[in-house]
RNA sequence: GGCGGCGUACCCAAGCGGCAAGGGGGAGGUCUGCAAAACCUUUAUGCGCCGGUUCAAAUCCGGCCGCCGCCUCCA
């Protein structure tokens, strides 16, 4: 069984054929660069870059575009109110959001285009869709008429006709319809502008994604994502514009990614209910939120707490403890016995791993069923390793198995740590009071004190350590440490 | 008001007509100098409520209750 995609257009899970052969375009609209990242975006750029990920990881011959938008009003205000300019403001953004992103393991697309960049494109795009009859001209600038565009409200499944003009905001008396929006800007004085046939301005939003798709993926491409909330106005304006200026199918399939929500409210900006990526990678390692974030399916809604976190850490610290027993398992291997029941059992499990990943991963990049296939793996591989195999099927075995998840996992791009990083890791996220090399001493002083039986002194200090957080294990190969989490 | 979505155990969560995945937590056990880790057993005759369709419903249909989103900028 294939790919199926959840399709926001057909409102139905379909079957993923890419237009051209094994290749696929996809476009996801990116951040706005005006301040800093929230959990929000992080679960947006999560989402695609997984899926990205996914689509390489099924040999599809992939590119990603994602942009920024590095002209607005939010970033104009922003650097009027810093006594900076808006560059200046883009540019500092666009730096922070690359640090998060870095840090999420999230990749830099393909193409990164920004808005600035395309503004040929956009002035070609805008002129077509006049010439056109879509799009007519007030003393504020040119608005694209959403009455003429036949198919307007297809994605959202609104009909305009029946919309409430002004609900919510103020009816411009200058638009022909509420609902149409701004293609070009006329600039005041004092904004920044561009030359156009239709005077100095800059450009609305809606006109870059329709003309950055086009630039790098042409008329016609496969996957087109964002928030759900971009569903309405963003992406149907982006679909009336360019159907309109191409005459052309525009995106094929329609991805969204469901909120993160706090108390049940959408985190956002203007709410002020967010957390940033920033804050929150300062308590906690950037996988926990990784998993954290795609142990749900990316269409639902995630209700984002510290201590959903908390509950996150132990899972994929579980993973650690298992991935550091094969590797000690693998390195003290000595083989003893000839192969038995227990290593082709094992062997029919592991067999059936990848299958069981992909499996997930097909049903609408099942993210959540696809991490629970590694849970399962795990607890398989130290069930097999607590009956102490020792055949020559057994490293292979192993090593397979670990191979294997350390596969699968790379979709997720989680579990890209050795144990030691994540420990450390953990150290200095958990805030511990206590550094690796004083561990390490008490552990020889533990040790020691266990060679003479002092079975008092070396519980002190385990005791020590574990008031402090830390956990000790004594193992065949030495005394190991671990963060409690 | 229009449109869309959600409600599964103590918590998170998958599930899309055929005995209710997975994780966290709790309880008991095996192992261990004692631990820890790991493993085993256990923790929803039940999926918001009420009806209906079906041999079979958490899954489909209708009604009700509760929550949320979009209709402004928003990932």
């Amino acid at each position: 069984m294939g790919l199926k995609i959840y399709n926001t257009m057909s409102g139905k899970k379909e079957a993923f054929v890419p237009i051209e052969d094994n290749r696929v375009g996809m476009y996801v609209c990116g951040v706005t660069v005006y301040d800093l990242c929230h959990v929000g975006h992080a679960r947006s750029a999560v989402v695609f870059d997984t899926i990205s990920r996914y689509l390489r990881f099924r040999n599809y011959d992939v590119k990603f575009v994602k942009n920024f938008t590095d002209i607005d009003d939010k970033i104009i205000n922003r650097a009027n109110e810093e006594g900076k300019t808006w560059d200046e403001i883009a540019e500092t953004y666009t730096k922070e959001y690359y640090e998060d992103m870095t840090k999420l393991g999230v990749a830099a697309p393909d193409v990164e285009p920004k808005a600035t960049g395309h503004i040929a494109g956009m002035i070609d795009m805008i002129g077509k869709l006049i010439d056109k009859g879509y799009a007519y001209q007030t003393d504020d600038g040119i608005y694209y008429e959403v009455g003429k565009f036949v198919g307007y409200g297809m994605l959202s499944k609104r009909d305009i006709s029946s919309m409430e003009a002004g609900a919510r905001v103020e009816i411009d008396p200058k638009k022909r319809n509420h609902f149409d929006f701004a293609l070009w800007k006329s600039s005041k004085e004092g904004e920044p502008a561009w030359e156009s046939p239709w005077g100095r301005g800059r450009p609305g939003w809606h006109i870059e994604c329709s003309v950055m798709s086009l630039a790098h993926l042409g008329e016609t491409f496969d996957i087109h994502g964002g928030g759900a909330d971009l569903i309405f106005p963003h992406h149907e304006n982006e679909i009336a514009q360019s159907c309109a200026a191409t005459g052309k199918p525009f995106a094929k399939y329609w991805i969204h990614n469901g909120f993160i929500t706090i108390d049940k409210e959408k985190m956002s900006k203007s709410l002020g209910n967010f957390f940033t990526i920033r804050d929150i990678l300062k308590e906690f390692d950037p996988e926990v939120l990784r998993v954290f974030l795609l142990s749900t399916h990316y269409g639902s809604p995630i209700e984002f707490s510290r201590e959903s976190l908390r509950q996150t850490e132990p899972s994929l610290d579980r993973v650690y403890s298992t991935v550091l027993r094969v590797d000690d398992f693998l390195r003290l291997f000595k083989e003893k016995t000839q192969p038995s029941k227990d290593d082709a059992d094992f062997g029919i499990i592991a067999g059936s791993f990848k299958d069981k990943f992909v499996e997930a991963m097909n049903d609408d990049f099942n993210t959540a069923a696809a991490v629970a296939t590694i849970f399962d793996i795990v607890r398989e591989i130290n069930r097999y390793l607590d009956k102490k195999p020792s055949s020559p099927e057994t490293k292979r075995l192993i090593e397979k198995a670990a191979a294997d998840i350390k596969e699968c996992a790379a979709v997720l791009n989680i579990i890209t740590k050795t144990p030691q990083e994540w420990y450390q890791a953990l150290l200095l996220s958990h805030k511990a009071d206590i550094t690796e090399s004083e561990i390490e001493k008490l552990i020889i002083k533990r040790r020691q004190a266990r060679e003479n039986k002092e079975w008092k002194l070396a519980d002190e200090i385990r005791g020590t350590l574990d008031s402090k957080g830390i956990i000790l294990e004594d193992k065949e190969g030495g005394t190991i440490w671990k963060v409690r989490v």
